[in-house]
DNA sequence: AGCCTTATTGTCCTTTTGACAACAAGATAT
DNA sequence: ATATCTTGTTGTCAAAAGGACAATAAGGCT
């Protein structure tokens, strides 16, 4: 288990520890799925001039490592799991954006799995929580763009790449697949429709198991196949959904 | 006309001119269509470690300015020109891809209007020029990266927004829309396809002219619809080629 | 056994796509 | 003036994809 460096999340105007380089911090979109609802991971602010406001979680670049590293770092500090997708989103430099002092920050996103979503929730549950992407309390500074740009990245992205798939467990059901969709897109699907679609595609290898301890047929699981993707997209295959 | 100042194209590891942001510095794709050929410019490095190489224009951030602001303005004096489209790429901070010390820096894209094409060429020719996106010279630091970085953007937006036509004169045929996907995407289209398929976008309002000067049958001139477009927008349409 | 819920397959029709023929409109050559 | 060449523009047709929705299957529950 990794420490926890609290003091990183807060994103209020102190000078920066050490180490670190002047005004450059990142800040992460961790979104996560909770059944059919689309959540992202907040931290409240402790002290500073926005005590009890909610924030994106965030720090400051060492010197000595690279942007991708630094999100890495914070987010696996943060969540404890190393192995969420993660990626740049957009940098973020208003002259104003940040009180006191000017700070431009990398924004990055990164999709916790559905194996992970109740652990993360739980390690650092005084500070961090999850919310509903539909119900964001307020957000300091210039964090409400920053969560708008990502919101609507993660509908463009999921349209056209497979990265849903990170959102889910490993093994997966086609209805829980066709619900993230409609939990990021906000808009209601066709079932038979999505199967074809997406069977159509020999994406998914079935796991020839069955859901468990459901209260009526159990649906088939199925796995994403990353290895028949990459193949498929030498060939000129693009994902569309 | 604006006033060019050279000493903030070189990108060469010199101590930053007073009133910028250590660190922290703006490079720009700027992209070009000359007739079927899709084009960026390059400006050439006149001293410094890396004399004789080429390079993406670049710049660094005032401490004063946003970073669309500083993206627009190094646009403006490099090319003259102030409308040209502009967005963000991504921000690039590997540790080691500046030589002597740590810089972070921010690529932006540009798009360069036929109309505008010549001119931006002829500004400043002893130091800039276009050069064939397939033919690209050797590039200074980490800028092979950034430019593969953005030539693959494109190729993406390009399906997927009409961002297309800022590379286009305003009046513009079919043919010439077609011949700048063809560039950008590096495959051939049917041409009567490709006719139905985008004026079944309602998105081209023609302009009842003619094409002059051919010596064939003259096309129809036709101008991209901003209102129309963002009409449909609202509405759930989406663009895609 | 019958009911309830979700899974899965099938059907039908409409729209879109892709390949390519056919015709139109100028400009140029003979 | 007529033929010819080049590109523009419209049309045709079959295959593929997409959307609406009926029908059937598989379990658990009462």
């Amino acid at each position: 288990m990794s420490e926890l460096h609290p003091i990183e999340y807060k994103n209020t105007p102190h000078p920066p520890p050490e180490g670190v380089m002047r005004g450059l911090s990142i800040d992460n979109l961790v979104f996560g799925l909770d059944g059919s609802h689309l959540k992202i991971l907040l931290i409240k602010h402790g002290e500073g001039i926005a005590e009890g406001e909610w924030a994106l979680p965030g720090g400051f670049v060492k010197h000595d490592e690279d942007l991708d590293g630094a999100a890495l770092r914070l987010l696996k500090d943060l969540t404890g799991v190393e192995h969420h997708y993660l990626e740049q989103l957009k940098t973020f430099g208003k002259v104003s954006r940040y009180p006191a002092e000017r700070v431009v920050t990398v924004a990055y996103y990164a999709l916790v799995s559905a194996d992970h979503y109740a652990l993360v929730a739980g390690l650092n549950a005084a500070e961090a929580a999850w919310f509903n992407v539909n119900k964001i309390p307020k957000l300091v500074f210039d964090h409400p763009e920053i969560l708008q740009c990502g919101l609507e990245h993660l509908q463009h992205q999921v349209r056209h790449h497979p990265i849903g798939f990170n959102l889910l467990p490993e093994k997966f059901t086609l209805l829980q697949l066709q619900e993230l969709y409609e939990a990021i897109l906000g808009i209601k699907m066709d079932k038979p429709n999505f199967r074809r679609k997406i069977m159509k595609m020999n994406l998914l290898s079935a796991c020839n198991e069955k859901q468990q301890g459901v209260a009526h047929r159990a649906a088939n699981l199925y796995r994403f196949d990353r290895e028949i993707y990459e193949k498929l997209t030498e060939q000129g295959f693009t994902f569309e959904v």
